[in-house]
DNA sequence: CAGTGAGCGAGCTTCCGCTTGACTT
């Protein structure tokens, strides 16, 4: 049945694809009777979080999850935020339609969107599922001829999916807040890629260079040279006496010979101590080796690829490189550009052909189409791969396209064309030349060469390398043609020393390059995934290198004690396995999360992804009983790194710092380390720099009185000024002196704080005067603000500089006045809402410590995010109020049976909540500062909660 | 990670994968 002959029946049919680039596409090949829309992607998901959560699960305990774990993992979907207005488009269309064409990917989650589709539009006329891989007319209407039901498995493993992700990343996030630092993430794809990055920095920082010599001879044939022969070459010195001379791939990371390395080890000494011996010496071809040379294109590109080639060769980074792939796609220019596949559809490979011929000349094309196997794994391939579009390229002159736009479509254009030319070909040469050394001991030098006989696919396309030194593939090195026992003239031998170096770190491109060979993350999120681990801060960039922070080790360290089956390379490959074995009706889904959730007893499977926990024995303990038993976690253990010499650095709340001593000793020591600092460079004699130096920030020069040196710096309760003390200045016992210090005014600023500014803050506090009674008054700046204190009694000030011009009149005013009793008496509410219909009193809109929230004088409740002050409605106040009655007593409880543990916990506790209003306060002064000030000091202000290292 | 003098409301952070605009910088 032809697409017309159905719109001849009359009818319209409505077809949904993923994307709206594809919809416009498509609808030109399927003509009138048919709608094609797109649903730009997923249209439903799990609530983001607590805001996103229907009203009737808001008091459930696993509300937070979006999950039921108490009932078969029942998910709670909601329609994303920014996909209601296409939902209800598509629901219109709908209405007007015989037909429903659910078009999306063939892969696991392009099976759930269009499961979604059915269950959110409900369609009341006849549903069909229809794939295709290539978007031609035919391969289109083939597919809307031949349409298939729904796969319900294959919907069921990517539920399954999303669900272990979601256990995943919001149960193990929420174990970093309380023990490293709150907003911290944790996930099946991101843990294990910043595990990679810290496991290479792990290996860097073990590392210890090794030195290795060798020698260099210049050899002349004494014959002329020309294009084909050059005269002289260059070798390196191979063996000596038959024993091969070590190079760095005979050196261990340790900087030491591997273990059976039979090897000669040269050291300078020895090095050009033989390099004399030889300056006299006669020298022979010994042999000449000739192998053909043969090398086949490249595959098409896939994502991965393209974003490394865009990488080495344009410069650009991964997201950068999605982005204009994005623009080129939407223009028409190429074809999806998020695929795990290199084939290439049979017109593409036509187009290519015709285009190697045109360009080359038939003797560039091979007999037979090349075909590409999908050599990624886990590979769904529900895409082409990457390449021009259309039946016929159009060359990157053709286009139009300018700058980035232009090089990245022109780097695609020559892979795809050069994929389909015939391989280079030529040939490689080894010459061995001997020398018998005035010693006696024989040397043997060896240099190859490659020609390049024909040029093949390299006449169009080259790849690039990660490593700089490396070789190109068609970098030709022509040797002279010598042969055997023709005797060579040495014009020059020289002693060369090398050095072992370090692994490389990752770059955005060879960590996507990694994850995609271990099976993780999707071609849609290779960008992403390298974005959140720049936002959370536990990588960042040195050019293009990918550096750990410390924060990245601590979070490291901890999954990796406590959490290590989750962040076992393999975790997502055993997880795809299982998940596939849930697609083909293998396995069942509630079994399998339920082992890995709760661990065992749970009937599954016997191995893979489900099991949560160590896996280094018999236990196999499920997520949940490892995200509530936090005690065995340390958190001031999981934190601390030995540097040596009895230095330890710990990743504090505030950042990385050294420490050596007990805190409260004597010879206690600690300084801040610098947070860009890459963790292999963090030495013993740094940190020890670090330590004798103080960390003062701003010098602002030296108090004339006492001559002290002045700083400015960013402590744990905002910006302050201190003085340094003299050294042997005694800081306990007897005569113990304390460095003068005070906080900034908020309207002060770290780089613009002056010397006098700094001496009359830490003048304070300043002395107003006596009362009738003889009882002094004083004025100074404290947690609160600025306050004055007569005796125990104290009073606010409403601006800091009344510190310094209030007189004692005004002051014995203030004292006149009955003490005002908090905040609340103080500001009147901000509106009035009515009266609660539950308690009966009224309720009124106020603004406290944590922004507005409403209140009937008995239970408060904060506004939620998406409530104003002004818009609030009395319905919505009775409706907060509610809420928090609902499970306000819960919380209650469950913060007194914390408080009773200890009470060295209950003061941390009082400590904290301290310093959280003084840091509030100090970010508004901040509004000057640099951006990077600015958010740290946000960072600060959020770290507040339960601090439990780092004390 | 400096050291102070009240009294009183927490709520939110977070995952991975599928798609584009609509925003601001």
């Amino acid at each position: 049945m032809s697409p017309t002959s159905e719109t001849a029946q009359g009818g319209r049919r409505l077809v949904i694809v993923e994307s709206p680039a594809k919809a416009k596409t498509i609808k030109g090949y399927l003509g009138p009777g048919y709608v094609v829309e797109a649903s730009v992607g997923h249209i439903r998901d799990l609530p983001n979080g607590a805001a996103e959560v229907p009203a009737k699960y808001k008091g459930e305990s696993w509300a937070r999850l979006g999950v039921n774990v108490e009932a078969d993992f029942q998910p709670i979907y909601v329609v994303n935020h920014d996909k209601k207005d296409q939902v209800k488009k598509l629901k219109e269309l709908l209405a007007e339609s015989d037909e429903l064409f659910l078009a999306t990917d063939e892969d696991r989650e392009g099976e759930a969107i269009a499961w979604h589709l059915q269950e959110v539009l409900k369609p009341k006329v006849p549903v069909r599922r229809m794939v295709f891989h290539e978007i031609t007319k035919d391969a289109i209407r083939e597919a809307v001829a031949n349409p298939r039901e729904l796969n319900q498995k294959l919907v069921d493993a990517q539920e399954t999916r999303r669900i272990l992700d979601r256990l995943y990343g919001y149960e193990v996030s929420p174990v970093l807040w309380k023990k490293v630092m709150p907003r911290l993430s944790a996930g099946r794809v991101q843990s294990v890629a910043t595990r990679l990055v810290v496991e290479r920095e792990r290996e860097r920082i073990a590392f210890s260079s090794a030195e290795y010599w060798d020698l260099t001879g210049t050899f002349s044939t004494g014959r002329s040279s020309d294009a084909s022969d050059p005269g002289s070459f260059t070798a390196r010195l191979s063996s000596v006496d038959g024993r091969r001379v070590a190079q760095g791939r005979d050196f261990g990371p340790n900087g030491r010979l591997k273990e059976g390395a039979q090897v000669l080890h040269l050291d300078e000494a020895n090095a050009r101590a033989l390099a004399d011996a030889l300056a006299q010496s006669s020298f022979s071809v010994r042999s000449v080796e000739s192998k053909p040379y043969r090398r086949s294109p490249y595959a098409p590109f896939r994502t991965t690829t393209l974003q490394q080639e865009a990488s080495r060769k344009l410069g650009m980074g991964a997201k950068a490189t999605m982005q204009v792939a994005q623009k080129l796609y939407e223009n028409g220019f190429i074809t999806y550009m998020r695929t795990d596949s290199t084939t290439l559809s049979e017109t593409a490979i036509a187009a290519a052909r015709a285009q190697v011929t045109q360009l080359y000349g038939a003797g560039y094309l091979p007999d037979k189409p090349r075909v590409y196997a999908g050599k990624v794994k886990n590979a769904q391939e529900a895409h082409e791969a990457i390449r021009p579009s259309g039946d016929r390229f159009r060359t990157p002159a053709e286009t139009g396209l300018t700058g980035e736009q232009f090089r990245l479509y022109e780097l695609i254009w020559k892979r795809t064309v050069a994929s389909q030319m015939k391989d280079a070909t030529g040939d490689s040469v080894t010459v061995r030349i001997a020398g018998r050394a005035s010693d006696g001991r024989d040397a043997e030098f060896s240099a190859s060469g490659k020609t390049i006989t024909f040029h093949g696919f390299l006449k169009a396309y080259v790849e690039g390398a990660d490593d700089p030194n490396a070789e190109l593939d068609d970098r030709e090195r022509r040797l002279p043609q010598v042969a055997e026992g023709e005797a060579l003239t040495a014009e020059e031998i020289s002693a060369d020393g090398h050095a072992t170096k370090p692994p490389a770190r990752y770059t955005e491109a060879t960590l996507v390059k990694e994850l995609e060979e271990r099976e993780i993350g999707r071609p849609s999120t290779y960008a992403s995934i390298i974005g959140t681990i720049l936002d959370r801060g536990y990588v960042f960039k040195k050019g293009t290198a990918l550096v750990p922070s410390f924060l990245s080790f601590a979070v490291v360290n901890l999954l990796e004690k406590h959490f290590g089956r989750l962040v076992d390379y393999d975790f997502t490959a055993a997880m795809e396995e299982d998940l596939d074995r849930i697609a083909r009706g293998e396995a069942q889904a509630v079994p399998w999360l339920r082992r890995f959730y709760f661990g065992e007893g749970a009937e599954g499977l016997a191995g893979g992804a489900a099991d949560a926990g160590n896996g280094d024995g018999d236990h196999l303990g499920g997520l949940k009983e490892l995200v509530t038993d936090l005690g065995a976690i340390d958190a001031r253990e999981v934190s601390s790194f030995p540097v040596g010499s009895g230095i330890v650095l710990r990743v504090g709340r505030y950042g990385p710092y050294v420490e050596r001593g007990e805190k409260d000793a004597e010879d206690h020591q600690r300084a801040d380390v610098p947070e860009d600092l890459a963790p292999d460079e963090l030495t013993v004699e740094y940190a020890e720099e670090l330590l004798a130096k103080p960390s003062g920030d701003f010098e602002l020069g030296h108090d004339p009185r006492t001559g002290h040196l002045i700083v400015a710096k960013d402590g744990r309760y905002g910006p302050y000024v201190t003085e340094v003390l003299p050294e042997g200045t005694p800081k306990t016992g007897k005569n113990a002196v304390k460095a003068r210090t005070a906080s900034l005014f908020k309207s002060m600023s770290l780089d613009t704080v002056t010397l006098d500014d700094a001496l009359r803050l830490m003048s304070l506090p300043r002395v107003v005067g006596t009362d009738p009674e003889g009882v002094e008054i004083t004025a100074q700046n404290g947690r609160y603000g600025p306050y004055l204190k007569k005796g125990t009694d104290s009073r606010s000030l409403e601006s800091e500089d009344q510190i310094f011009s209030i007189t004692l009149e005004e002051a014995l005013a203030i004292y006149a006045q009955p003490k005002q009793r908090g905040r609340a008496a103080a500001k009147p509410p901000l509106k009035e809402l009515g009266t609660d219909p539950v308690s009966g009193r009224p309720v009124v809109v106020k603004d406290g410590r944590f922004g507005p929230y409403v209140t009937d004088g008995e239970t408060n409740a904060t506004l939620r995010r998406d409530d104003d002050v002004e818009t609030v409605t009395p319905e919505r106040g009775y409706e907060l109020l509610a809420e928090k009655r609902a499970k306000g007593p819960a919380k209650k409880t469950a913060k007194k049976a914390t408080a009773k543990k200890t009470t060295a916990k209950k003061t941390a506790a009082k400590k904290t909540a301290a310093k959280k209003t003084a840091a509030k306060k100090t970010t508004a002064t901040k509004t000057t500062a640099a951006k990077t000030a600015a958010k740290k000091a946000t960072a600060k202000k959020t770290a507040a909660a339960v601090k439990t290292n780092d004390e």
